[in-house]
DNA sequence: ACTGCCATGTAACTAGTTACATGATTGG
DNA sequence: CCAATCATGTAACTAGTTACATGGCAGT
């Protein structure tokens, strides 16, 4: 077969799994619930996993020997679990690293899905739902840009990939407004 | 509740069920086997499902006669079952197209998430990487720009969306290129 | 002769979500 | 005093995938 890491049971996990793993993989012990906020920075270029799904992949880890788990007592509250991970599960991420096939980007974007529909609804609608793309990737845009800045200093490659962030958003903003610019054009040639 | 959408059994199917009945919106009679063409056209923008979650989704809709079914027998393969919308799905699609909370894409970049974790490999690891994406990137581009001029005269909302498309696609080419540079520069420096 | 297209379908599985439950602590 | 944060966990569900099965027909 083309990939044998598809069918090593030790190396083939879920996206997810790789992705707590790779948070792991900065060498901090952390809780699950540490490792969703983590997550959330990550939600720019890859969507973030429902919390309970994080706990789950945390078990399978476990499970499997990749991560170790450390108990710590508290008052009023569920036991911390914290969370390392092990030289197997370092060497399963590099693995996976080094040679898993990578795969093309999943878009899932509903914006772009609603304009392709458009003969479905009307250009108000449209333009609605569009000028509330521009506000938002703006928004992203500016907290990304922020988040850059504060990584530059330490982490080098998830700086570079903020950046990479912005340039996704700017061409969001920019592809945004131009659909609007057509629609506005047809409108107006609709008139005469 | 902010979304009395969501609690309506009729309107709050799944983003995979808008889209069949979005593509049947446009009036032809179509199989299963021709939707799922029709949907690899637009994987540029929204992940095409797989082959058994489209007949799934055509079951559903049937079910709730939101599209109508024909059969037509054949010699030598299984019947061809044609569907068509029905009044009653034009209506849920109008409905869910003009009054749905429209969420934000939802992005999972494989390639970007290796270069986050790229303190766990190497330069030329990534570099290759890098470099594979950005071809594919241009390739989808090229894709992108032969659909958009076929759509142009026809369609022009599913042309506006190529026109995205090749925007999203550029912004990735710029933004890989721009990482391979900044990879270049590290390794530069770290020579002296 | 072989590849790819046509055309559907099912079974077994996995990934993932939503919603709920608990309850102290901290900050405005 | 209220909201947010800390911190986990479970149950029920849905969406989605992979892999397989069938088999004729058209084109090179």
């Amino acid at each position: 077969m083309a990939d044998p890491l598809r069918d090593d049971p030790a190396v083939n996990l879920p996206a997810t799994a790789y992705a707590v793993l790779g948070l792991l993989s900065f060498g901090n012990e952390v809780s699950g619930y540490d490792l969703r906020k983590w997550a959330m920075n990550m939600r720019y270029f890859y969507w973030s996993p429902a919390q309970s799904q994080i706990y789950a992949e945390l078990r399978r880890l476990l499970d499997k020997g990749l991560v170790a788990e450390r108990t710590e007592e508290q008052r009023g509250r569920p036991a911390k679990r914290l969370y390392t991970i092990t030289e197997a599960g370092q060497a399963t991420f590099q693995t996976w690293l080094n040679h898993a096939e990578v795969g093309p980007p999943q878009l899932k974007h509903s914006v772009a899905l609603r304009l392709f529909f458009g003969h479905q609804t009307n250009p108000d609608r449209l333009r609605e739902v569009l000028r509330n793309h521009v506000a938002w990737a703006r928004e992203q845009l500016a907290e990304l840009a922020e988040l850059r800045t504060r990584l530059e200093s330490d982490l080098p490659y998830p700086a570079m990939v903020a950046k990479w962030g912005e340039s996704y958003f700017s061409a969001e903003v920019a592809a945004a407004e131009y659909a609007i610019k057509t629609l506005d054009q047809t409108a107006d040639s609709a008139t005469f």
